[in-house]
DNA sequence: TCTCGTTGAGGAAGCGCTTCCTTGATGAAT
DNA sequence: ATTCATCAAGGAAGCGCTTCCTCAACGAGA
């Protein structure tokens, strides 16, 4: 192993010197930092992270905490886009990523312990579905943490996080199903526990009442396609002549499409399906699904460079950012 | 922060002890492991990863390697599912995953030293789709390497990994559909410089010979749902008469289910098809894939136990572990 | 010519932990 | 009663890096 003393003595400096002209410290003769980089290249050097680390008190490692539950269900087509995203951020800023599991019935305090002993410098979440408890935890640490997806109690908590337009998104939806000549308006939506639910139907229910169409018809459901599937059946017995649906995932989606065959409706002639999430899902049933984008993969990237801004910062202020959604048109809503 | 020093004067004992305490080491009196371990409760002592690893020369952590291109395609279930094996494993025995991206266009030099200066014990690689050159970059480095699906050149280089049974999972499929009464049969592969679509291919033309079965209908595709809409548009042009069909990824088989419909082919009446995986594909499209399941978490898991073998054992030899595939019966088989 | 501010570079301490080496105490063997 | 293993515990060095503090050298201003 090849350590800054070696590169400082083939550079014929102090080992002093030598760090100061890798870490780019500007008081260092031009000609000094050339030998170093030199010596450094030529010999091979890799700093050793720990030992740095240990002196500066830094890591420059940020964690992302996976809720088992996000990674044994669900398609995981957004947990892996944002990952993607979020991946991307880390490296091009020099850190490293790690995860960090919370498993399923591991109690709270083993949890925080555990987190508290990895020694990272910030936390990145994925609010995927099922998942609410995991800001409630985190808010009993000193540990910056940046979610994707607003956390639901985000009005009265100094939480940080991402978000694509939820709100806007869901109103994007109505309006097209309005559009396209739909009056009975029914939506699948997720558990009334989660910020991405209460959002959409804000949006839903505010450009139904503009409308002047009912926005009652309303079914809570879990974001899975069996979920989907069952909320459908309840929908049709409550509203059998329902001609417009607004679906929280494309996972439910898939499962409503198929309760909607089983019951003899047709999609889009007898009624219109518009989804969420844009995920390969939405081109692989059949008729392919009209469907709300979010920038994923964007916000993946921007709750990185969030997390860096909120550990940098002094005052600790919340940082909140939202990106807006579109519409994908595809085959599953009347034209 | 707490500290080592602060936990030994806490408990009467010296640093030493206090180490040796913690670290379960024997030749301390119980009495005083007892009071270490007290004083560190009660102080919230969390021993600093970095000291630790800078004294021991070890990092107790490994990398998850994951190419981009397998992060921005396909449904990622897979990648999901493995990854949820592992980091459980990982978490398991104390230490860290961290996640390394091998971006699109990167530099092999620019790689390997961002690896080489991560000062990681050992690294873990997901073998998907399109992904060949991480085996022949890794080799070149010292790096301990574990992969979840068998690396191509296998048999001339000292890899280790874990897989399913590739082989046996293909004559699965083979036996499945020639009992079904298919006679013309035909495959939708991988691509062929990779080891899970040799072994497959091998498996599945194994069992039509014995069967004195034609077993030359082989279309090489890319594993993505586009790819195997048109290669199964090539077997039908090729043989019009076609009744079974094996496809080597459920998202492959989606695009095949398409175009069969689009060409008039009912499935299971005209063609019986039989897919790999198991992932959620195969219950969200019309008909449900018989499909043949890989072990996929398990193998998440293994491949994490298997690094620490190879980690700790001395003489270098691989370590090559494989699993039993079995068949999940749906709907896309004649009965 | 003398003093003073600058700039560039090195000495040395220290981050928090592990572990080699040494020492003191205890009981068994001579 | 003396010597030797044996066991428990501490002292101190050191892992590889950063950074505070100090110092030398230099040119500018008086």
């Amino acid at each position: 192993m090849v350590t800054l003393d070696d590169v400082a003595q083939q550079a014929g400096v102090s080992r002093t010197t030598a760090s100061r002209a890798m870490n780019g410290i500007h008081t260092v003769h031009p000609d000094r930092v050339a030998a170093v980089l030199e010596a450094a290249e030529m010999l091979g050097f890799r700093p050793n992270p720990a030992a740095r680390s240990l002196a500066r008190g830094r890591h420059d490692s940020v964690a992302l905490i996976v809720p088992e539950a996000d990674l044994s269900q669900g398609s995981n087509a957004f947990f892996s886009i944002a990952l993607h995203g979020a991946i991307r951020e880390v490296a091009k800023s020099q850190q490293q990523l790690v995860m960090i599991l919370r498993a399923d019935g591991e109690p709270d305090e083993k949890f925080l312990r555990y987190i508290e002993s990895s020694h990272i410098d910030g936390a990145l979440v994925i609010l995927e579905a099922h998942n609410t408890e995991l800001p409630r935890l985190l808010a009993r640490t000193d540990i910056p943490v940046v979610y994707l997806g607003r956390p639901v109690d985000s009005a009265t908590q100094p939480v940080s996080y991402v978000d694509a337009d939820s709100v806007g998104g869901a109103r994007l939806a109505a309006e097209g199903l309005i559009g396209a000549g739909c009056r009975k308006l029914g939506v699948i939506a997720g558990p009334a526990s989660m910020g991405i639910t209460v959002d959409r139907l804000a949006g839903w229910t505010a450009a139904l009442d503009e409308s002047g169409l009912d926005s009652r018809l309303v079914e809570h459901s879990d974001f899975l396609t069996t979920g989907g599937a069952a909320a459908m059946h309840t929908l049709l017995d409550l509203e059998p002549d329902l001609d417009g649906l607004f679906v929280m995932s494309d996972l439910m989606a898939a499962g409503a499409l198929s309760t909607l065959r089983a019951r003899g409706r047709r999609v889009p002639e007898d009624v219109s399906v518009i989804s969420f999430d844009d995920t390969v899902i939405s081109t692989m049933v059949e008729p392919k699904l009209t469907t709300i984008r979010q920038p994923v993969e964007e916000l993946g990237a921007l709750m990185v460079r969030a997390l860096g801004d909120l550990i940098s910062s002094t005052d600790g202020a919340p940082v909140r950012i939202t990106l807006p959604t579109t519409m994908v048109w595809r085959d599953s809503v009347r034209s």
